[in-house]
DNA sequence: CAAAAAGTTGACTGATGAGTCAATCAAAAA
DNA sequence: TTTTTGATTGACTCATCAGTCAACTTTTTG
């Protein structure tokens, strides 16, 4: 290719990037950090073995690249809702609905990919703080959602930030149930919604 | 040792058995099955590598044999729940506390371990079929408890498997939750109840 | 004590998979 | 066309395990 770096190859490097970093999401999910094969990632994408170390230095570091994503984003939707129009209670309900809507699996797959990080024992602890305290912002700021409805009295009383990993607790525990084989269930927002009110 | 098979032999048997399988949970709820190692678990319980095999057939063996148990306890404890004395409010009330009491670090790895199984692409479906199988018969369990419940006039109307399914959810995932290094709390049973309360 | 039966060992084998690297390819610039 | 330089390849190395097995130890009975 061409001596000087063109901005067209950092965006499509950037887009096989991304392409194998979904693929991997999605494999790491399911199969686990250790069972998760190179080979596993780079057929799913038709990469070449020696070609993946040109993206990622190693099995490790596109495994934490990923997680880290996908906190960013569970921060930036709850950010997203706090700024959103509407009540707290809207808010909360526009969260849930985006948890359950669109594709109930990719949602699952980065559920299970954060819980098995978070239990790893072979991350170091430097790595598991970070992305510890990626969540404890996450939650922060559902715990802001919550107060702010506390103080228009329409959630019930309690430590916001409490009431906020009920709320998230239950939220993650359907996803959970909804990934087994055995009788899925359309999730009712009413139903979520009645542990927060008042 | 003795020609004859004295009922001595079975007994330490049995409990060398227990013991490698109770460590055996603790490390492939933390690690995974992939990344669990024979030696990780004959190591922690001072067993030669080649004794293992006496125990287990394999390491996929093991690994189901846990989680089969695991289930069976599960089931049992929803079944002790139903037939006890009181309401079935406390019947509930009951199953929730000793979820979160005792050990948590214990109530969480069978947990983890569960979820982990439930998921894995390495299973064979007739497995993961039977581990279904108990998993729901163990929820039918509670729904029967709730159904009771709502003839009393005590739990808000609606599916009782389904409001079965937001009980133990929400009970999941604050086990889950208490599993972080973030901001551990002392679950509230009353919270936990509100869901159902009619 | 000798024989029998079970417990116990750890070196070995074979498979597998992460990461490397020298070679080749392809596109842009000169 | 030739040069330049990153993209791409896949065979190779080396470490790591799961599972086997032949030998050794211990305990009990006759």
């Amino acid at each position: 290719m061409a001596p000087k770096n063109d901005e067209q190859f950092k965006i499509i490097r950037d887009q096989r990037y991304e392409e194998i970093s979904s693929a991997a999401l999605k494999i790491f999910a399911r199969k686990g950090f250790a069972a998760t094969k190179i080979s596993d990632i780079t057929s799913s994408v038709n990469l070449s073995h020696g070609l993946f170390y040109h993206y990622f230095k190693s099995k490790e570091n596109i495994y934490v690249s990923i997680i880290m994503n996908v906190l960013d984003m569970f921060i930036e939707t709850v950010n997203e809702a706090e700024n959103r129009k509407g009540t707290p209670w809207d808010q909360l309900v526009w969260f849930t609905e985006l948890t359950f809507s669109g594709s109930p699996e990719e949602a699952l797959d980065r559920r299970v990919l954060v819980i098995e990080a978070q239990h790893s024992d072979t991350l170091s602890n430097e790595i598991k703080q970070e992305l510890n305290q990626k969540y404890a912002a996450a939650m922060k700021g559902i715990a802001r959602i919550i107060s702010k409805g506390q103080q228009d009295g329409i959630f019930v009383d309690g430590d916001p930030l409490e009431l906020a990993i009920y709320f998230i607790s239950l939220n993650q525990g359907l996803l959970l149930w909804n990934s087994k084989d055995i009788h899925p269930i359309k999730v009712s927002v009413n139903q979520v919604m009645r542990q927060l009110q008042a």
